[in-house]
Parts: C-alpha cells; structure tokens; sequence
DNA sequence: CGTGTCCTTGAGTGTCTTCAACGATAGTGG
DNA sequence: CCACTATCGTTGAAGACACTCAAGGACACG
C-alpha cells in the first residue's frame, strides 16, 4: 500500500484533521483553547464528549493510581489527536495535562458520527488512526518489556525523531518532558534516566542539552535499539 | 452509561460478533477454521483481508526483531477479535499462533464497510472496541513500567480472571501458555515467572498447578498490584 | 516407554533502585 | 532587573532485585 509508513501516518492525520474542522466549522461546535504548561485538557472520569486535535505544544495523558502516584500514559505532539479512549466508556479514562504553552481544538464527538454522509471516509480514516495507535503501543510494550534501560531511553529519544518528521538528523529537537517524566513512562527511575542520557551522549550517538538534543549517529542508535523505534 | 465496563465489553463482543457472523452469511464470506496448538492464523506482513472471531480456544500474536527472536505483543481469549491492527497498513503487523486446539470465524473486512446500511451500529462498535484495546494497552504499559515481577505475574494472572467473565474466585482457570511465554509478554524471563508463581502460592494468593490455578485471596491480590488489573 | 520440552530451584553476577548531596535552571516577587 | 526559592538534573555509594548459567525433575507427545 503505502511505502513510507511515517508519510502515510502524516497524511492520514491531515485528512483527519482537515474534515474534522471543517466538520466543527459546520456545526459551530469547534473551539480553540490555549493552554498554560501544567493546564488540564480533560480529567480522569470526566464525561467524554470531545476529542481534541493539538495545535501546537503538547500534553501527556496519565491516570492516578491508588496510592496517588500519577502514571504517565503517553506523550502527544503537534498534530495528534487526544481523548480517543473515552469513546467506549463514555468516560475518559486518563487525564490530560499541557507540558507547556499548547492550543488544541476541540470537536464535539457525536458530530463527527452525524457527518458520515460529507466525508465518508472520516469513520473509516479514524479507524484506521485508531488500529495504528494500537499498533504502536503493542511496539511500546516490546520495547517495556524487554532491553536495559540504556535502550528503553534510546527508543524513545528515536521516537520523537520520528514523530518530528524531519528528515535532517542533525535538526535540534525539543525535550518537552522532564526527566521524572521520561523514567514513570518508561518505567524506571529519574537517576536511570539521566545515567542513561549521559552514557548515550558520551558515546556520540546523540548530543544532548537540557531539554534540546538531536541524534548524532543513527545507525548506531537503530542498532542499538534492535530495530525498535517504539 | 455502563456501571460495569466488563458486562459492557462482554455485550459489545457479543452484538459485534452477531452483526458480522449476519453480515458475513449474507455475503457467504465467511469461514470456520479448525486450528491445532503451533498453527497459524496469519503471518507478519501477510495482506489484510480478514479479521477473525476466536469460537473457542486460545492465540498469541507476535513480532520477529531483528535477530530472529519473537516477542508476544498480545494473547487472544475466547470472543476476542483478531487482526485489528492490520486495517491501518494493510497488512498484519504481527503473527498469530494458536497456543492449543481452536477455532476461528473468518470475515472479509471489505464486507463490514459494505454493510453499514444494514448494521448502522456495527463501524460505531467497532470504534469502541478499538478504543478499548487502546484502553487496555495502556493499562499494560502501565503495568509493565513500574513494579516488581511479581506484581506483574499476580496482574496477568488476575487479567485472565477477569476476562473468564466468572463470578466465582474459586473457578479453576487455565493457563493456555508456557511460562516462557509469559515471561517473554510481561518482560521477564522464565524463571522470575516461575518463582513469583512459586511465590505468590507460599503466600496463598492463589493456588496452580501446572496450567491450572485459581484465585485463592482476590483483596490480598488487588492490593498487591495496586488496582492495576492490566 | 523414550525423548523433548516445560517447570522449578540454586548460586553468582550485573543492573537498577534507593538514599543522599549538590549544582543548574526557571519561575516569582520585590 | 535581580535575588530567592523550588524544582530539575546530575552524580556517587550501598543495597536489592532480576538475570544468567546450570542442573534435575515433571509432564506431554509420539
């Protein structure tokens, strides 16, 4: 079908997006909130009626656990959807939280459902997002589960690369989490993060500054990671 | 809306799987397969035509890394649905192996597109159940990341409690898979399985023997994970 | 009944976590 | 604009935990 999964994913977002709004503009129901860093987008059992597209910035989702201890979900960038998991309980099921200055726009679900006749293939489109989304998190969860940590950090800094979409290695790219962040998604500790952060830089595979960074060598950095880029 | 989400998941598997056997009838698409334990339903990278109802029985799907190793990205129960996430790409992003004697219903997926005149419902539940995998996966990732093995051996186990829709805590359930299998799923090796098993025995948890066990204490097992029942 | 796989258990090693301290950074109020 | 303070990030040392390697018993299959 497609050759170049990224390029596809890319297109098939921007179809999504573009019938989306012009499906709001139609009904009057879209809305454009800027966001704060630390602003909630949605809360953990709010009643899901929304679905958002992110503008700009990005958010991570995470449920509160017993103890009250938040576990990160996962990360959204420029362009990806949020909230889709509320659409089966009629609830959302994680909250959502603004990583720094963002703007998301807002579509009423139900109208998406109304729609069908104007853009047939909006349903099946978000089908299609939905099966890639499962898709990457069965990715997500090889990569959890086996590998040391060095990887586990390696595959993630690969990820945002992807997800970037840029084709230069050597383009700076922004870290918009913290460290404490990266280690409760990846499921081990800020110290680990950071250790693995300072391994992976000394050894030239990436550069890394703060919250800036870009790979350095990404042969080695796929190597590493087994071909596993989450 | 729903006040139990597994009483929920189990009627939307059932008006799913009712809505597609009918469509599947009417277009005489569809197709019993006897599968015996090593079988496959479908390879990596196979073309995505069909997705598949498990009658009975039990599957795991899988993805080959790079050095020839696999590793379980999912296990299949009795009313599941197989083969979701090839709708996206076009083809199965993973294989699927029948873990002992099975049997699966077999339907084209161009068929369910066809039919969404007759079955309104159908493409709107199937979004659900989709984004309840997403739902579920996340639960995973989140089990995955944090916690000690055994935590991660009394979740999964609790999983399939869970899944086997039984009221009682003292049905005696089955465990269709190696220890090898799980420990490769949950991320740790064979023996860690085995002696978290050993484990959670001593401490009367639960109560195996071989492939069979069952839950001995549930509030002392929820505890211990933490209200992560995967 | 034999053979291969599965399951369990043990001992030693390596990795990650914990606890702790301190420097860097960023946001706040004067 | 600067000083202040809280959070973030890094590094070190000691301990806990899971892994590796190894061996032997249990089980299932032909």
């Amino acid at each position: 079908m497609m050759q170049n999964p990224n390029s596809s994913l890319y297109a098939l977002r921007k179809s999504i997006i573009s019938n989306l709004i012009d499906t709001s503009t139609m009904t009057n129901s879209g809305k454009i909130t800027k966001l704060k860093k630390g602003d909630l987008v949605f809360k953990e059992c709010d009643e899901f009626h929304y679905i958002y597209i992110l503008l700009s910035g990005s958010i991570k989702t995470f449920t509160t656990i017993n103890s009250g201890t938040e576990k990160i979900t996962c990360f959204y960038y420029q362009d990806d959807i949020v909230g889709f998991s509320g659409i089966d309980t009629g609830r959302y099921p994680v909250s959502a939280k603004a990583l720094e200055a963002s703007s998301v726009f807002r579509i009423r679900f139900n109208d998406i459902e109304k729609l069908t006749d104007k853009h047939p293939n909006l349903q099946n489109n978000m089908l299609r997002l939905m099966s890639r989304q499962i898709h990457e998190n069965q990715n997500l969860l090889s990569l959890l589960g086996k590998t040391q940590s060095e990887k586990k950090v390696a595959s993630f800094l690969f990820n945002i690369y992807i997800q970037s979409c840029h084709s230069s290695t050597f383009t700076t790219l922004k870290l918009p989490m913290s460290r404490r962040d990266i280690g409760n998604y990846l499921g081990i500790t800020e110290e680990t993060v950071s250790r693995s952060i300072t391994k992976l830089s000394q050894n030239n595979l990436i550069a890394i500054s703060g919250k800036k960074f870009n790979i350095v060598d990404k042969m080695k950095l796929v190597e590493l990671i087994d071909g596993h880029p989450v």
